[in-house]
RNA sequence: GGCCGAGUGGCGGAAUUGGUAUACGCGUUCGACUUAAAAUCGAAUGGAGAAAUCCGUACGGGUUCAAGUCCCGUCUCGGCUACCA
């Protein structure tokens, strides 16, 4: 009796695959191509997590699946190794970043071969790597060119603790995304890549991609388009030609945080220059309904509708509006506000309206001032309410009448400087007047160089300000200085997929010709990144189609997006609440690595969080065991299995205890168990469902227990088993002498000759009757042979009022 | 507050999209093997009932021959978003 020994197992094929490199992947004319990814990971010091495993195993189990089809697929690996971990650890140990990412590297790759991945490891991608990053250089200089990088001074978020700005998308609730600490406001000038340009674009294809809708959905609210209008309000009373609104319309605008404080220093004389306010709606056929005017508190025009009795009240409001954090404003929701001394008329009714300024009213959307219709408008009721402002129930009239058609976006462009050392440097220099230019392109990679201090402070600019040597830099025979802002890593990720294709070229960020064969990605799989990722490097990929340089304007044809694994308890794993599951201890307890993936394919429907069960590790590796045991425990090559194994002890003589002879048709069952099982989990492992997939296998198992297998039983178990547990499958496939192609499925199988009619009186399940196949072709002699039972009788003495006969579902539903 | 999901045995979860509810796994119980235990193998396992039967997919209604699935209302939980005009 052969002992299943996954640990020796998975040693002889890892050392096999490693060795012929077995995964490597070529460009092939006549072979579809498949191209397949997860999200590349953040190599971080405690090596692989649950999580990662779920990730990476769904990409190999569809890899290792799409290449037994005979495609030619292609799955790297890669490592998004900038970013604040790494920094943080080298500032607590004095280490470089350098140095430790290599570590965290060397111990991923090494644990991603222990799980027996399909990688080709000729195409790894590092982010740090000033090979890489030379080219994440070069694309932020092409965005440059455009005017699509831009610099601009303004309020920004601030994470005191990291000492660095972060974007929109890194403030969660305002906290920081990394340290969890309250982020502030700070006015620095900062380098920003315009993603607004192509907000529409951006939005209008998100319907055509296979993604799930919650993704896409996220995608659209964070876009956040609104079609609606901008309306002049004519300030009553005050005469001159110039109107009170943001100025211009400057995209670049939109960045402007919520409650910024801008003061503006104009001199009193241009009071009289401001005659309007411009107001944005979505509804500007209710405009008949608008009974006032709001104006944010930071409002640019605000100073100039004061008025000598209001100015005290309204700079006071002004004053305790803008001292409020991001967290004060959201947490008291009760209307605040006050008058400012004007009026305005509304362009329709000619009816003379105040103007009030409140916080409820944002700054950085739309035109900063609103027009309210307390009718139809639930904020602007409230306020109403509580300031004793009429409440009209006008009528709507047509929507272009009094404004000019206006779209705004929630969405703001995409903040990318990083006061961090540890980052890809931004490669622009400044003159001496302080003019940027662009580092010349045969001067790339601008590398970070090797410093001692990577303490970060208050000074707003990165530890790179101390590298005084490296600051200096001749561009056309002129002294310049280096800008000290690294990327934001998002910068990193936004072009990653592309030099898959071809990681090597020292020439090019990425082939065409390469990058024409397998892009865009057929496949990705991640669990998190919804809005920014997914959404950057949609961005960056119209951005090098425009330029010619893509061949396409969506990178990522199908999107999986899978659930968290959390502790058993339900919660989330934390070092800190102690209850991590390691994966290799999983692995190393003796389970191996084909039970920990076919585990974690079983765990449950992969759009959905899942707890760890460790007794149903135990289960799954108990299934894999089984089937070890038909391969090497059974004497498939004589006789049909029959029974169990324990017949290998023995037993075999002895009458089967369910007092079954012999099963009848065995040829037909066991083809149409067969049959069945690989259609079951072939289209289960397209639609993704893993969980299911495996437990078809796991049935068909029982069934060959039971009923027993023959060999070509077994050799579609192993081929079917194998983008599961690869390393088992291979031992049994080896064993049968078999290739691991996938097996087909004939539809003619799986009509069995006999089937069960469920006979139904009024919808309940009351009679089930052996009847041929041919026969649910007369519905006649069905209905005679439902009458003839026994029990069905005894509900129809009394006449049959009508009757449903289902074909499909050999259903007959008798209604009495 | 807004939008989107979800609610099925003791537990994780299935269910050909309107057609036998609870596949598969865990757990539990019984049996076989064993001096014994583990492992393994076999059987049983939604609830009530001696049984025939009845009741069961969060709750209340509805449509239908037939509802976990569709419609209306209520409750609960989760995700995203957060005064976006």
């Amino acid at each position: 009796m052969d002992r299943y020994e996954p640990l020796k197992i998975e040693a002889k094929w890892q050392k096999i695959w490693d060795e012929t490199n077995a995964f490597k992947a070529t460009e092939k004319k006549d072979t579809p191509k498949l191209f397949i990814a997860e999200m590349f990971p953040y190599p971080s010091g405690a090596g692989l997590h649950v999580g990662h495993v779920r990730n990476f195993t769904i990409v190999d189990v569809l890899a290792r699946f799409y290449r037994q089809q005979g495609l030619n697929v292609m799955r790297p690996f890669g490592y998004d190794t900038f970013g604040l971990p790494a920094e943080n650890y080298a500032i607590k140990t004095s280490t470089a970043p350098q140095e430790i990412t290599k570590q965290n590297i060397d111990n991923f790759r090494k644990q991603a071969k222990r799980l027996g991945y399909a990688v080709d490891w000729s195409r790894e991608i590092n982010t740090s790597d000033p090979e890489y990053y030379k080219w994440t250089q070069w694309c932020f200089l092409q965005l440059y060119k455009k005017g699509l990088a831009y610099q601009k001074e303004s309020y920004q978020w601030w994470c005191p603790e990291d000492q660095t700005v972060l974007a929109n998308e890194q403030v969660e609730n305002g906290h920081c995304w990394r340290c969890g600490h309250e982020v502030e406001k700070k006015k620095m000038k900062q380098w920003f890549f315009k993603i607004t340009e192509y907000a529409d674009e951006l939005l209008d294809e998100i319907d055509s991609l296979d993604w799930p809708d919650k993704i896409k959905t996220m995608q659209k609210n964070w876009i956040g388009r609104s079609v609606g209008a901008e309306i002049d309000f004519k300030v009553a009373g005050i005469g001159s030609l110039e109107t009170v609104s943001r100025e211009g319309n400057d995209p670049s605008e939109a960045s402007e945080p919520r409650n910024d404080g801008r003061e503006r220093a104009r001199s009193r004389e241009n009071q009289s220059s401001y005659h309007s306010v411009k107001v944005f709606t979505t509804r500007p056929d209710t405009i008949l309904g608008a009974t006032f005017l709001v104006v944010a508190p930071e409002y640019p025009g605000l100073d100039y509708l004061i008025t000598d009795d209001t100015r005290d009240a309204v700079l006071d409001y002004k004053k305790s509006a803008l001292k409020k954090s991001e967290i004060e404003r959201q947490e008291n929701k009760e209307k605040t506000g006050v008058f400012t001394g004007s009026y305005a008329i509304n362009p329709a009714t000619k009816e003379k309206i105040p103007i009030y300024v409140a916080d409820y009213v944002l700054a950085g959307y739309g035109t900063g001032a609103i027009m309210a219709v307390p009718a139809y408008d639930d904020r602007d009721r409230e306020f109403a309410e509580k300031f004793n402002l009429p409440i009209i129930e006008a009528k709507l009239v047509d929507r272009d009448l009094y404004g000019t058609p206006k779209t705004t976006y929630k969405m703001r462009d995409w903040l990318i400087s990083r006061q961090r050392y540890w980052g890809c440097p931004i490669p622009i220099a400044y003159d001496k007047d302080g003019n940027p230019h662009p580092i010349p392109e045969d001067q790339l990679p601008v590398t970070l160089p090797e410093i001692k201090d990577f303490q970060p402070d208050k000074s707003g600019h990165s530890a790179l300000a101390k590298a005084k040597d490296w600051l200096k830099v001749t561009i056309d025979g002129e002294e310049m200085t280096r800008e000290t802002d690294t990327l934001d890593g998002y910068a990193c990720s936004s072009w990653y997929l592309w030099r898959y294709a071809s990681p090597h070229d020292k020439k090019h960020a990425w082939d065409e010709k390469a990058v024409k064969y397998w892009e865009p990605i057929d496949i990705y799989v991640g669990a998190d990144h919804a809005v920014a990722h997914l959404l950057y490097i949609r961005f960056w990929c119209k951005f090098f189609a425009d330029l010619g340089l893509l061949p396409f304007r969506e990178p990522i044809k199908k999107l999986i997006y899978h659930g968290y694994i959390n502790a058993p308890d339900g919660k989330k794993m934390s070092k800190s609440k102690g209850n991590v599951i390691d994966p290799l201890d999983v692995i190393n307890d003796g389970y191996g690595a084909d039970t920990l993936r076919t585990y974690e394919m079983f765990i449950g429907p992969v759009e959905l969080d899942a707890a760890w069960d460790p007794r149903s590790v135990g289960g799954v590796y108990r299934f894999l065991n089984r089937c070890y045991n038909l391969v090497f425990n059974s004497d498939f090559e004589n006789t049909s299995f029959e029974g169990n194994p324990q017949s290998l002890r023995g037993l075999s003589d002895e009458p089967r205890k369910d007092g079954r002879e012999e099963r009848p048709e065995k040829d037909g069952f066991s083809k149409s168990c067969r049959h069945k099982t690989i259609k079951k989990v072939t289209t289960d492992i397209y639609k993704s469902q893993f969980n299911t997939a495996v437990a078809a296998l796991m049935e068909y198992v029982n069934e060959l227990y039971k009923n027993g297998a023959e060999k070509e039983d077994l050799t579609t178990l192993a081929k079917l088993l194998k983008p599961f547990a690869p390393h088992l499958a291979s031992e049994m496939l080896e064993k049968l002498g078999a290739s691991d192609e996938w097996p087909t499925w004939d539809d003619k199988y799986l009509t069995a000759d006999t089937v069960e009619l469920i006979v139904q009186i009024n919808g309940k399940l009351r009679a089930k009757i052996a009847v041929s196949v041919d026969d649910l072709e007369d519905e006649a002699k069905i209905t005679s042979l439902a009458l003839s039972d026994e029990k069905v009788a005894k509900y129809t003495n009394s006449g049959i009022k009508k009757s449903i006969f289902v074909k499909k579902a050999h259903i007959l539903n008798l209604v009495v």
